[in-house]
DNA sequence: ACCCAGGATTTCA
DNA sequence: TGAAATCATGGG
């Protein structure tokens, strides 16, 4: 996995750019990318620089700025030294989406929810943020689950520059009660939180990063176990099929993932439903996301909920 | 006041 | 295996 795109210039104001080997717009597009709901931290700037949108956010404790023109990324860092490999990594750029997109061209609706914003990636997020923030984000909706991620890493994450915080470790979280992230708005989603920053912060998360080496049903299913399993003190709560599935695809490299939420559902009944009848469970639409769309699944799901919430 | 939200768990047939 | 009730709360 490694990254076509060279980098110049090092230090807090340094410019990850395609000059050598430039960047073709349909490779990424920050708006779709950083604003579709599979991040949650990232804001638009009001001044940006000549007019310019400029993206920021946090990755894995950096504050990082983003923005770009017609063949070129920029990106400052703050900090003594330019991480790119910590940028390449999370905006997957190893990942040919030229390539993809041809893959999971396989019928008139997926193309057309392609169509509207070619440079959508799916990002690889640290797994332990991501797995929070989709704990949070059951019977939530996007600007909740924002201010809930927000308010955690204001309370309970280091402050790397004034105004900018770190998501919590689980450590830091584990030090909270449900009681105060009950007080923050978090509702029942409270104990999910707690009880998955306990086991993380004693057992530590290497468990959760080695999923990424597994075959992706057995990662899922490492994470969601049958009731009646006897692991299931070992269970993580307050995450279901989807919840695994957002972790799996946004963090841990499982493209094959296929979350199915409410607006995702409502998509394939609409676009699909001729073709196939689903069931009222989970797997009866994730299962046939992966046997039509194939090992992207997850890319076509990601385009297919982004066209449902803001297309017609 | 009413409905919905990137669901999961528990209970009961 | 599979419905149905329950969960806690902000935002439209």
């Amino acid at each position: 996995m490694k990254s076509a795109w060279t980098i110049i210039g090092e230090g807090a104001s340094s410019i990850f750019s395609s000059a050598s080997n430039p960047l073709p717009p349909a490779e990424l597009d920050l708006e779709a990318t950083l604003g579709c709901g599979q991040a949650f931290r990232w804001k638009q700037d009001a001044c940006a620089d000549e007019g310019r949108v400029r993206w920021t956010g946090i990755i894995s404790g950096r504050v990082v700025s983003l923005w770009q023109d017609d063949a070129t990324l920029y990106c400052t860092m703050h900090g003594e030294s330019f991480d790119a490999a910590l940028l390449d990594r999370y905006l997957d750029l190893g990942l040919d989406l030229a390539a993809v997109r041809r893959e999971i061209s396989i019928d008139p609706h997926i193309v057309a929810a392609m169509a509207s914003y070619p440079g959508l990636r799916v990002l690889q997020q640290d797994p332990w943020e991501c797995l929070i923030s989709f704990i949070l984000s059951q019977l939530s909706n996007v600007g909740r689950i924002s201010k809930s991620v927000e308010a955690l890493s204001e309370r309970f994450g280091t402050e790397i520059i004034p105004g900018y915080f770190a998501f919590p470790t689980p450590d830091a979280l584990a030090r909270g009660s449900v009681e105060a992230f009950r007080a923050m708005g978090l509702g029942y989603r409270a104990e999910y939180v707690y009880r998955a920053a306990r086991k993380c912060a004693e057992g530590g998360t290497e468990w959760l990063n080695g999923l990424a080496q597994m075959e992706y049903r057995a990662a899922r299913d490492h994470i969601v176990l049958p009731l009646n399993d006897k692991r299931v003190t070992e269970k993580l709560h307050g995450v279901g099929p989807k919840v695994a599935d957002c972790v799996l695809l946004f963090s841990l490299g499982h493209y094959e993932a296929f979350p199915v939420d409410v607006h995702v559902r409502r998509a394939m009944e609409r676009w699909y439903g001729q073709e196939q009848t689903f069931g009222k469970s989970y797997d009866s639409v994730a299962d046939f996301g992966r046997s039509h769309f194939g090992r992207y699944a997850g890319y076509a799901q990601q385009y297919l909920f982004h066209r449902q919430r803001t297309g017609e």
